[in-house]
DNA sequence: TAGATTGTTAATCGATTAACAATC
DNA sequence: TAGATTGTTAATCGATTAACAATC
């Protein structure tokens, strides 16, 4: 697996994936880049410079082989390496995550999910349990897990960092709008879904003005 | 509002949103360069160079103004020019966005959802109800709604893009692992949560590798 | 052969970081 | 005054794009 690659490199192999996953389904075995450039709306040099740091499969005239490249990118981005986690709160947001399968795919494995509210307890979704957030810690220690996918609401956020702080817990994927104060050692990922909505909303705007002109 | 900032500089400001958030509600007047940095691990004259761009309210020795920061930012990044959206899919995602009424806050406005399951029809979100994705052509025209949050399950992605582009939408949040194929002038803001938990997960790699030696 | 496509270099562009004078 | 902090420049770093020879 590569060192040091950046996130914007991570995101775009993640989309030519999706593409991979697209054109295998439909039994499609070679891809060029300008075809992906096109999909994607990048340009299509940028494409042959990722790909070629993972795959020879690349031929002139024909483009890349499409299981190959698929390949390739799985195990460069660790899919068959799969990481634990537990999912912390438990609203439809937790639950649209825990029913989503797709993720085991990715190298992403829900055990189970945490809430404080007795109705919740419990109660099965996707084969995954909701225990009482006081079980946590002595799981997370059991299981050895360290992952935790943050969904509780705004005013919980901070406090239960905290808390996953305490049980041991070093990485937290925040789906919260809150920035979590969090030791050194502890690595946080914002979601940040407002952010993406925002620079979207700021594209209409941009492209609102040049209409006027 | 300003132009052509970069969807860095956007997802940074959005950031700060969130710190001043909090400080406006612990009611700190004052926030200085160092402490944003700190709380987002980034580099304080990056924050010093962003928010010079948005205010001249930063002081010597104490700051800037918490106060006049937020307001900078939501003017910049829209929060007062509300955007109407549909959601289409009434899934768990979707109710979790529907419920999530800090979008408002941020400018976007869910009128509606739409699906296909007559189950879901005419049930109630948040005040929002669900139609029948059939409505959607007409409703879109008749509110004049441009943008769509795409909440359907991977199989049905693509053919709803089609829909909703012949629906005259404009704009797709696009919230399934599929790359859409639109017309040059619908713009797709792909949500890509995968490319995300992939960027964090191979941290932790690089992270544990350094740890090894 | 002609044409499509890769691989790769060089040029451009933009973003981040370091450093420090100015300020209060 | 000493020290914290801003504002800003210059240096560094990294990412993107353009161009085109090589290939099949």
């Amino acid at each position: 697996m590569q060192q040091n690659l950046s996130e914007k490199l991570i995101k775009r192999l993640s989309l030519y994936h999706h593409v991979l996953v697209d054109y295998e389904y439909k039994h499609i075995e070679h891809i060029s880049s300008p075809v992906i450039a096109e999909l994607l709306r990048i340009d299509d040099s940028q494409v042959r410079k990722d790909l070629k740091l993972l795959t020879d499969s690349g031929k002139c005239k024909v483009g890349y082989l499409v299981k190959d490249v698929k390949s390739a990118i799985e195990k460069t981005l660790g899919f068959k390496d799969v990481k634990d986690a537990f999912i912390v709160g438990a609203g439809n947001l937790a639950l649209a995550l825990a029913k989503y399968d797709n993720f085991l795919t990715y190298g992403l494995r829900i055990l189970a999910l945490f809430d404080n509210d007795p109705l919740k307890i419990n109660m099965t979704v996707n084969g995954k349990e909701i225990f009482h957030i006081s079980k946590l810690a002595n799981l997370a220690m059991r299981l050895k897990v360290e992952n935790a996918i943050l969904t509780v609401p705004r005013a919980a956020a901070q406090e239960s960092a905290d808390f996953l702080v305490s049980a041991g817990i070093k990485f937290i994927w925040n789906f919260t709008p809150c920035i979590l104060k969090v030791p050194a050692d502890v690595q946080v990922c914002n979601e940040n879904l407002i952010g993406n909505f925002l620079y979207f909303t700021a594209e209409q705007v941009k492209n609102k003005k040049s209409e006027d002109l």
